[in-house]
DNA sequence: CCTCCACAGGAAGCGCAGGAGT
DNA sequence: ACTCCTGCGCTTCCTGTGGAGG
Protein backbone atom coordinates (compact mmCIF):
# COMPACT_ATOMS: atom_id res chain seq x y z
CA UNK A 1 0.00 0.00 0.00
CA UNK A 2 1.02 3.24 -1.02
CA UNK A 3 1.49 6.53 1.76
CA UNK A 4 1.34 9.61 1.66
CA UNK A 5 4.64 9.79 3.33
CA UNK A 6 6.46 8.47 0.43
CA UNK A 7 5.36 10.78 -1.77
CA UNK A 8 6.40 13.62 0.51
CA UNK A 9 10.17 13.30 0.70
CA UNK A 10 12.04 16.05 1.59
CA UNK A 11 13.29 18.39 -1.25
CA UNK A 12 16.67 18.36 -2.03
CA UNK A 13 15.97 21.44 -3.67
CA UNK A 14 13.41 23.73 -1.98
CA UNK A 15 13.96 25.21 1.66
CA UNK A 16 10.90 27.42 1.34
CA UNK A 17 9.14 27.12 -2.01
CA UNK A 18 6.48 30.27 -0.71
CA UNK A 19 9.51 32.78 -1.59
CA UNK A 20 8.99 32.07 -5.32
CA UNK A 21 5.53 33.01 -5.28
CA UNK A 22 4.14 36.56 -6.82
CA UNK A 23 2.67 37.35 -3.28
CA UNK A 24 5.68 36.81 -1.29
CA UNK A 25 7.14 40.04 -0.05
CA UNK A 26 10.93 40.08 0.66
CA UNK A 27 11.79 42.54 3.63
CA UNK A 28 14.40 44.20 1.62
CA UNK A 29 13.14 45.32 -2.05
CA UNK A 30 16.20 45.96 -4.75
CA UNK A 31 16.31 48.87 -6.82
CA UNK A 32 13.29 50.70 -5.68
CA UNK A 33 14.48 52.20 -2.70
CA UNK A 34 13.96 55.82 -4.56
CA UNK A 35 10.13 54.79 -5.31
CA UNK A 36 9.60 53.49 -1.48
CA UNK A 37 11.25 56.74 -0.21
CA UNK A 38 8.76 59.00 -2.56
CA UNK A 39 5.75 57.09 -1.46
CA UNK A 40 6.39 57.33 2.01
CA UNK A 41 6.80 61.09 1.29
CA UNK A 42 3.80 61.67 -0.01
CA UNK A 43 2.46 59.42 3.04
CA UNK A 44 4.18 61.30 6.02
CA UNK A 45 1.15 63.53 6.51
CA UNK A 46 -1.07 60.59 7.27
CA UNK A 47 0.80 60.05 10.60
CA UNK A 48 0.67 64.24 11.38
CA UNK A 49 -3.18 64.38 11.10
CA UNK A 50 -3.28 65.47 7.36
CA UNK A 51 -4.13 64.47 4.46
CA UNK A 52 -1.58 63.06 2.18
CA UNK A 53 -2.30 64.02 -1.90
CA UNK A 54 -3.67 61.35 -3.56
CA UNK A 55 -1.42 59.43 -5.92
CA UNK A 56 -1.40 57.34 -9.17
CA UNK A 57 1.31 54.33 -9.78
CA UNK A 58 2.24 53.47 -13.39
CA UNK A 59 4.49 50.56 -14.55
CA UNK A 60 4.22 47.24 -16.49
CA UNK A 61 3.31 43.90 -14.69
CA UNK A 62 6.13 42.64 -12.59
CA UNK A 63 7.91 46.03 -11.73
CA UNK A 64 6.86 45.80 -8.50
CA UNK A 65 4.13 48.14 -8.12
CA UNK A 66 2.18 45.80 -5.58
CA UNK A 67 5.20 44.65 -3.77
CA UNK A 68 6.43 48.39 -2.74
CA UNK A 69 3.15 49.49 -1.85
CA UNK A 70 2.18 46.86 0.22
CA UNK A 71 5.87 47.10 1.96
CA UNK A 72 5.25 50.84 2.61
CA UNK A 73 1.78 50.13 3.89
CA UNK A 74 3.15 47.76 6.34
CA UNK A 75 5.58 50.06 7.38
CA UNK A 76 2.89 52.37 7.81
CA UNK A 77 0.89 50.54 10.02
CA UNK A 78 3.87 49.70 11.99
CA UNK A 79 3.71 53.84 13.08
CA UNK A 80 0.93 52.58 15.10
CA UNK A 81 -1.18 56.01 14.13
CA UNK A 82 -4.54 56.73 14.25
CA UNK A 83 -4.20 56.73 10.29
CA UNK A 84 -5.36 53.68 8.62
CA UNK A 85 -4.05 52.49 4.92
CA UNK A 86 -5.82 49.44 3.54
CA UNK A 87 -5.18 47.68 -0.04
CA UNK A 88 -7.93 46.43 -2.44
CA UNK A 89 -7.62 45.07 -5.53
CA UNK A 90 -10.07 46.22 -8.19
CA UNK A 91 -9.91 42.78 -9.57
CA UNK A 92 -11.85 41.55 -7.37
CA UNK A 93 -13.88 44.78 -6.08
CA UNK A 94 -14.51 46.44 -8.92
CA UNK A 95 -17.82 48.90 -8.31
CA UNK A 96 -17.69 51.91 -6.32
CA UNK A 97 -19.93 49.84 -3.73
CA UNK A 98 -17.71 46.96 -3.50
CA UNK A 99 -14.58 48.96 -2.54
CA UNK A 100 -16.45 50.87 0.11
CA UNK A 101 -18.33 48.07 1.72
CA UNK A 102 -14.83 46.31 1.58
CA UNK A 103 -12.71 48.92 3.13
CA UNK A 104 -15.74 49.61 6.16
CA UNK A 105 -15.37 46.08 6.68
CA UNK A 106 -12.07 46.05 7.65
CA UNK A 107 -12.41 49.26 8.91
CA UNK A 108 -15.13 48.65 11.50
CA UNK A 109 -16.76 46.65 13.63
CA UNK A 110 -20.45 45.40 13.12
CA UNK A 111 -20.98 46.13 9.34
CA UNK A 112 -19.70 42.96 7.89
CA UNK A 113 -23.89 42.12 7.41
CA UNK A 114 -25.02 42.42 4.01
CA UNK A 115 -27.76 44.41 2.51
CA UNK A 116 -26.48 47.91 3.49
CA UNK A 117 -26.51 50.73 0.54
CA UNK A 118 -23.98 52.57 -0.35
CA UNK A 119 -24.98 55.39 1.16
CA UNK A 120 -24.67 53.37 4.45
CA UNK A 121 -21.05 52.25 4.04
CA UNK A 122 -20.36 56.31 3.12
CA UNK A 123 -22.07 57.38 6.04
CA UNK A 124 -19.73 55.07 8.07
CA UNK A 125 -16.51 56.35 6.78
CA UNK A 126 -17.56 59.87 7.33
CA UNK A 127 -18.06 59.02 10.84
CA UNK A 128 -14.57 57.54 10.98
CA UNK A 129 -13.12 60.24 9.24
CA UNK A 130 -14.70 62.83 11.31
CA UNK A 131 -12.77 61.78 14.52
CA UNK A 132 -9.63 63.49 12.72
CA UNK A 133 -8.22 60.01 11.08
CA UNK A 134 -6.63 59.80 8.11
CA UNK A 135 -8.39 56.72 5.50
CA UNK A 136 -5.84 55.87 2.60
CA UNK A 137 -7.50 53.31 0.12
CA UNK A 138 -4.98 51.61 -2.37
CA UNK A 139 -6.72 51.08 -5.43
CA UNK A 140 -4.86 48.03 -7.16
CA UNK A 141 -5.45 47.00 -10.76
CA UNK A 142 -7.68 50.06 -11.08
CA UNK A 143 -8.19 50.04 -14.67
CA UNK A 144 -10.33 46.76 -13.42
CA UNK A 145 -13.02 48.59 -12.12
CA UNK A 146 -15.62 50.65 -13.09
CA UNK A 147 -17.36 54.13 -12.53
CA UNK A 148 -14.19 55.20 -11.09
CA UNK A 149 -15.11 58.37 -11.87
CA UNK A 150 -18.44 58.37 -9.45
CA UNK A 151 -16.18 56.47 -6.79
CA UNK A 152 -12.90 60.14 -7.14
CA UNK A 153 -16.28 62.01 -7.47
CA UNK A 154 -17.79 60.75 -3.50
CA UNK A 155 -14.55 60.75 -2.05
CA UNK A 156 -13.33 64.62 -3.24
CA UNK A 157 -17.10 64.84 -1.43
CA UNK A 158 -16.46 63.46 1.46
CA UNK A 159 -13.51 65.82 1.65
CA UNK A 160 -15.56 68.32 1.71
CA UNK A 161 -17.52 67.67 4.02
CA UNK A 162 -14.92 66.43 6.85
CA UNK A 163 -13.39 69.08 8.68
CA UNK A 164 -10.49 67.13 10.23
CA UNK A 165 -9.86 63.79 8.67
CA UNK A 166 -9.61 62.64 5.05
CA UNK A 167 -9.78 60.37 2.68
CA UNK A 168 -6.62 59.87 -0.16
CA UNK A 169 -6.35 57.40 -2.97
CA UNK A 170 -3.52 55.62 -4.49
CA UNK A 171 -4.73 54.24 -7.78
CA UNK A 172 -2.35 51.56 -9.16
CA UNK A 173 -2.46 50.51 -12.86
CA UNK A 174 -0.28 48.53 -15.53
CA UNK A 175 -2.11 50.85 -18.49
CA UNK A 176 -1.03 54.39 -19.43
CA UNK A 177 -3.97 54.83 -21.10
CA UNK A 178 -6.13 54.20 -18.30
CA UNK A 179 -6.21 57.78 -17.62
CA UNK A 180 -7.84 58.88 -20.97
CA UNK A 181 -10.95 57.20 -20.26
CA UNK A 182 -11.36 59.29 -17.08
CA UNK A 183 -13.22 62.61 -16.36
CA UNK A 184 -11.49 65.31 -16.74
CA UNK A 185 -12.20 66.52 -13.07
CA UNK A 186 -11.80 62.95 -11.39
CA UNK A 187 -8.21 63.12 -13.26
CA UNK A 188 -6.83 65.61 -12.34
CA UNK A 189 -7.84 64.73 -8.52
CA UNK A 190 -6.20 61.99 -8.68
CA UNK A 191 -3.22 62.86 -10.83
CA UNK A 192 -2.56 65.19 -7.67
CA UNK A 193 0.82 63.20 -8.45
CA UNK A 194 2.01 60.10 -10.34
CA UNK A 195 4.98 57.77 -10.20
CA UNK A 196 6.72 55.80 -12.94
CA UNK A 197 8.01 52.12 -11.92
CA UNK A 198 10.44 51.05 -14.92
CA UNK A 199 10.99 47.22 -15.86
CA UNK A 200 13.74 45.55 -14.16
CA UNK A 201 17.16 45.73 -16.28
CA UNK A 202 18.83 42.51 -16.87
CA UNK A 203 21.66 43.16 -13.66
CA UNK A 204 18.95 44.07 -11.66
CA UNK A 205 16.33 40.95 -12.09
CA UNK A 206 20.19 38.95 -11.28
CA UNK A 207 20.37 40.95 -8.25
CA UNK A 208 16.63 39.77 -7.43
CA UNK A 209 16.70 36.72 -8.61
CA UNK A 210 19.74 35.96 -6.23
CA UNK A 211 18.21 37.27 -3.07
CA UNK A 212 15.05 34.76 -3.59
CA UNK A 213 17.25 31.90 -4.58
CA UNK A 214 18.98 32.09 -1.28
CA UNK A 215 16.32 31.91 0.43
CA UNK A 216 14.25 29.36 -1.86
CA UNK A 217 16.73 26.85 -2.41
CA UNK A 218 18.83 24.99 -0.11
CA UNK A 219 22.86 26.04 -0.57
CA UNK A 220 24.57 25.56 -3.50
CA UNK A 221 21.62 24.37 -5.84
CA UNK A 222 21.72 26.68 -8.17
CA UNK A 223 24.55 28.23 -10.58
CA UNK A 224 25.40 31.48 -10.79
CA UNK A 225 25.00 30.83 -14.44
CA UNK A 226 21.42 29.47 -14.09
CA UNK A 227 20.59 33.01 -12.20
CA UNK A 228 21.83 34.77 -15.31
CA UNK A 229 20.07 33.17 -17.66
CA UNK A 230 17.03 33.61 -16.74
CA UNK A 231 17.34 36.74 -15.84
CA UNK A 232 18.68 38.21 -19.13
CA UNK A 233 15.72 36.07 -20.93
CA UNK A 234 13.38 38.26 -18.99
CA UNK A 235 15.10 41.26 -19.43
CA UNK A 236 15.16 40.40 -23.19
CA UNK A 237 10.90 39.85 -23.63
CA UNK A 238 9.57 42.23 -20.70
CA UNK A 239 11.55 42.97 -17.59
CA UNK A 240 8.39 41.09 -15.32
CA UNK A 241 9.60 40.06 -11.76
CA UNK A 242 6.97 37.58 -11.64
CA UNK A 243 7.60 35.88 -14.96
CA UNK A 244 11.21 35.27 -13.83
CA UNK A 245 10.11 33.77 -10.59
CA UNK A 246 8.17 31.39 -12.24
CA UNK A 247 10.53 30.78 -14.38
CA UNK A 248 12.77 30.16 -11.54
CA UNK A 249 10.59 27.61 -9.77
CA UNK A 250 9.87 25.45 -12.89
CA UNK A 251 13.24 25.16 -13.45
CA UNK A 252 13.63 24.14 -9.71
CA UNK A 253 10.73 21.80 -10.02
CA UNK A 254 12.11 20.33 -13.04
CA UNK A 255 15.62 19.64 -11.51
CA UNK A 256 13.65 18.20 -8.72
CA UNK A 257 11.39 15.48 -10.66
CA UNK A 258 13.99 14.04 -12.16
CA UNK A 259 16.07 13.86 -9.00
CA UNK A 260 18.95 16.33 -9.69
CA UNK A 261 20.64 18.09 -6.92
CA UNK A 262 21.69 20.97 -9.12
CA UNK A 263 19.53 23.60 -11.13
CA UNK A 264 21.35 24.29 -14.17
CA UNK A 265 21.71 26.07 -17.64
CA UNK A 266 19.30 23.39 -19.17
CA UNK A 267 16.54 23.36 -16.64
CA UNK A 268 16.25 27.15 -16.91
CA UNK A 269 16.18 26.85 -21.02
CA UNK A 270 13.53 24.41 -20.43
CA UNK A 271 11.21 26.23 -17.98
CA UNK A 272 11.48 29.08 -20.11
CA UNK A 273 9.06 27.27 -23.00
CA UNK A 274 7.06 26.12 -20.64
CA UNK A 275 6.11 29.02 -18.45
CA UNK A 276 5.63 30.75 -21.91
CA UNK A 277 3.00 28.04 -22.76
CA UNK A 278 1.63 28.25 -19.17
CA UNK A 279 1.22 32.02 -19.55
CA UNK A 280 -0.22 31.51 -23.21
CA UNK A 281 -2.28 28.73 -22.06
CA UNK A 282 -3.69 30.49 -18.69
CA UNK A 283 -4.38 33.84 -20.91
CA UNK A 284 -6.24 32.03 -23.73
CA UNK A 285 -8.69 29.94 -21.14
CA UNK A 286 -9.70 32.56 -19.46
CA UNK A 287 -10.69 34.32 -23.21
CA UNK A 288 -14.61 35.13 -24.03
CA UNK A 289 -15.83 33.16 -26.62
CA UNK A 290 -15.41 34.97 -30.00
CA UNK A 291 -11.94 36.11 -29.38
CA UNK A 292 -10.82 32.54 -28.77
CA UNK A 293 -12.63 31.75 -32.17
CA UNK A 294 -10.15 34.64 -33.58
CA UNK A 295 -7.02 33.78 -31.93
CA UNK A 296 -8.06 29.95 -33.22
CA UNK A 297 -8.68 31.84 -37.10
CA UNK A 298 -4.84 33.69 -36.57
CA UNK A 299 -3.53 30.43 -35.24
CA UNK A 300 -4.89 27.95 -37.72
CA UNK A 301 -4.28 30.80 -40.54
CA UNK A 302 -0.24 30.83 -39.66
CA UNK A 303 -0.14 27.19 -39.53
CA UNK A 304 -1.79 26.56 -42.64
CA UNK A 305 0.40 28.96 -44.50
CA UNK A 306 -2.24 30.95 -46.04
CA UNK A 307 -1.40 33.99 -47.77
CA UNK A 308 0.87 36.26 -46.08
CA UNK A 309 1.57 39.78 -46.49
CA UNK A 310 5.03 40.12 -48.07
CA UNK A 311 6.80 43.41 -47.84
CA UNK A 312 10.14 44.92 -47.37
CA UNK A 313 13.44 43.77 -44.94
CA UNK A 314 11.45 40.20 -44.08
CA UNK A 315 8.84 41.71 -42.10
CA UNK A 316 6.74 38.42 -43.86
CA UNK A 317 4.54 35.89 -41.91
CA UNK A 318 1.81 38.52 -41.49
CA UNK A 319 -1.45 37.69 -42.30
CA UNK A 320 -4.02 39.93 -43.81
CA UNK A 321 -6.74 41.52 -41.37
CA UNK A 322 -9.43 40.53 -43.88
CA UNK A 323 -8.31 37.07 -44.48
CA UNK A 324 -8.70 36.50 -40.96
CA UNK A 325 -11.91 37.53 -40.46
CA UNK A 326 -13.61 35.51 -43.20
CA UNK A 327 -11.70 32.36 -41.61
CA UNK A 328 -12.92 33.28 -38.14
CA UNK A 329 -16.70 33.71 -39.66
CA UNK A 330 -16.46 30.37 -41.55
CA UNK A 331 -15.65 28.68 -38.13
CA UNK A 332 -18.51 29.82 -36.54
CA UNK A 333 -20.90 29.00 -39.25
CA UNK A 334 -19.11 25.67 -39.38
CA UNK A 335 -19.89 25.84 -35.59
CA UNK A 336 -23.26 26.98 -35.76
CA UNK A 337 -22.87 30.10 -34.34
CA UNK A 338 -23.43 33.73 -35.24
CA UNK A 339 -20.19 35.30 -35.84
CA UNK A 340 -19.90 39.29 -35.13
CA UNK A 341 -19.80 42.28 -37.04
CA UNK A 342 -16.27 43.41 -38.76
CA UNK A 343 -16.07 45.84 -36.25
CA UNK A 344 -16.60 44.03 -33.66
CA UNK A 345 -13.71 41.77 -34.79
CA UNK A 346 -11.62 44.69 -35.14
CA UNK A 347 -12.32 45.65 -31.79
CA UNK A 348 -11.31 42.11 -30.87
CA UNK A 349 -8.20 42.50 -32.58
CA UNK A 350 -7.58 45.32 -30.22
CA UNK A 351 -8.30 43.42 -26.95
CA UNK A 352 -5.81 40.18 -28.37
CA UNK A 353 -3.43 42.85 -28.92
CA UNK A 354 -3.49 44.48 -25.33
CA UNK A 355 -3.02 41.08 -24.06
CA UNK A 356 0.00 40.42 -26.26
CA UNK A 357 -1.53 37.55 -27.88
CA UNK A 358 -0.82 38.96 -31.45
CA UNK A 359 1.09 41.42 -32.92
CA UNK A 360 -0.27 43.95 -35.76
CA UNK A 361 1.09 46.67 -37.87
CA UNK A 362 -0.10 49.26 -39.98
CA UNK A 363 0.63 48.05 -43.84
CA UNK A 364 2.15 51.33 -44.52
CA UNK A 365 2.96 51.37 -48.16
CA UNK A 366 3.05 48.91 -50.37
CA UNK A 367 -0.17 46.49 -49.44
CA UNK A 368 -3.73 47.10 -49.88
CA UNK A 369 -4.28 50.82 -48.97
CA UNK A 370 -5.01 50.74 -44.97
CA UNK A 371 -4.97 47.66 -43.45
CA UNK A 372 -3.72 45.78 -40.17
CA UNK A 373 -1.10 43.11 -40.63
CA UNK A 374 -1.81 40.21 -38.06
CA UNK A 375 0.95 37.94 -36.46
CA UNK A 376 0.41 35.35 -33.63
CA UNK A 377 2.15 36.40 -30.58
CA UNK A 378 3.25 32.83 -29.90
CA UNK A 379 3.81 29.37 -32.12
CA UNK A 380 0.32 28.43 -33.53
CA UNK A 381 0.43 24.71 -32.57
CA UNK A 382 -0.53 24.99 -29.07
CA UNK A 383 -3.35 27.01 -29.47
CA UNK A 384 -4.77 25.38 -32.43
CA UNK A 385 -4.95 22.01 -30.95
CA UNK A 386 -6.24 23.91 -27.44
CA UNK A 387 -8.85 25.46 -29.72
CA UNK A 388 -9.44 22.02 -31.20
CA UNK A 389 -10.24 20.52 -28.37
CA UNK A 390 -12.52 23.10 -27.27
CA UNK A 391 -14.59 23.61 -30.42
CA UNK A 392 -13.72 20.08 -31.87
CA UNK A 393 -12.52 20.81 -35.04
C1' DC B 1 -7.58 63.02 -61.44
C1' DC B 2 -11.44 60.78 -59.73
C1' DT B 3 -13.64 56.74 -58.07
C1' DC B 4 -13.70 52.40 -55.94
C1' DC B 5 -11.97 49.14 -52.78
C1' DA B 6 -10.57 47.34 -48.31
C1' DC B 7 -10.02 48.55 -44.27
C1' DA B 8 -9.45 51.62 -39.42
C1' DG B 9 -11.63 53.32 -35.62
C1' DG B 10 -14.90 57.10 -33.50
C1' DA B 11 -19.84 58.10 -32.21
C1' DA B 12 -24.35 56.91 -31.26
C1' DG B 13 -27.92 53.86 -30.30
C1' DC B 14 -30.01 49.41 -29.17
C1' DG B 15 -31.40 45.43 -26.29
C1' DC B 16 -30.19 42.92 -22.39
C1' DA B 17 -29.00 41.35 -17.67
C1' DG B 18 -28.41 42.40 -13.21
C1' DG B 19 -28.40 45.61 -9.20
C1' DA B 20 -30.84 49.33 -6.45
C1' DG B 21 -34.85 51.17 -4.63
C1' DT B 22 -39.73 50.58 -3.48
C1' DA C 1 -41.60 40.54 -6.16
C1' DC C 2 -42.05 44.51 -8.85
C1' DT C 3 -40.30 48.31 -11.62
C1' DC C 4 -36.54 51.52 -12.76
C1' DC C 5 -31.89 52.40 -13.90
C1' DT C 6 -27.52 51.66 -15.59
C1' DG C 7 -23.40 49.59 -17.59
C1' DC C 8 -22.00 46.51 -21.26
C1' DG C 9 -21.47 44.17 -25.58
C1' DC C 10 -22.75 44.79 -30.07
C1' DT C 11 -24.38 46.77 -34.18
C1' DT C 12 -25.08 50.57 -37.36
C1' DC C 13 -23.43 54.49 -39.41
C1' DC C 14 -19.93 57.38 -40.61
C1' DT C 15 -15.58 59.66 -41.80
C1' DG C 16 -10.74 58.93 -43.10
C1' DT C 17 -6.74 56.75 -45.42
C1' DG C 18 -4.03 55.15 -49.23
C1' DG C 19 -3.35 51.98 -53.25
C1' DA C 20 -5.42 50.22 -57.75
C1' DG C 21 -7.56 51.06 -61.86
C1' DG C 22 -10.11 53.51 -65.36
Amino acid sequence: MPSFGEFASPSRIFRDRDVLSPHFIPNTLYFREHQIRELMSILVPALQGKKPRNLMIYGKTGTGKTCVTKHVAKKFEEEGSSAKILYINCRMYNKPYRILSKAMKSLADGVDKQGYGLSFYYDKMLEWCREGRQLILILDEIDMAKSIDELIYTLTRANDELGKGGVSLIGISNRLTFKDGLDPRSKSSLYERAMIFPPYTASELQKILQQRAEMAFKDNVISAGAINLASAFTAQDSGDARYALKMLSRAAELAEERGLSKISDSEVKEARDVVETDLVKEAVDKLPEHLQLVLYAVARLTLSGSRYARFEEGKDGYLFSGDVYEDYAELCSKLGKQSKTARSYRSYLGDLEMLGLVTTVESGKGIRGHTKLIKLGHTPQETVSMMKQKFGE
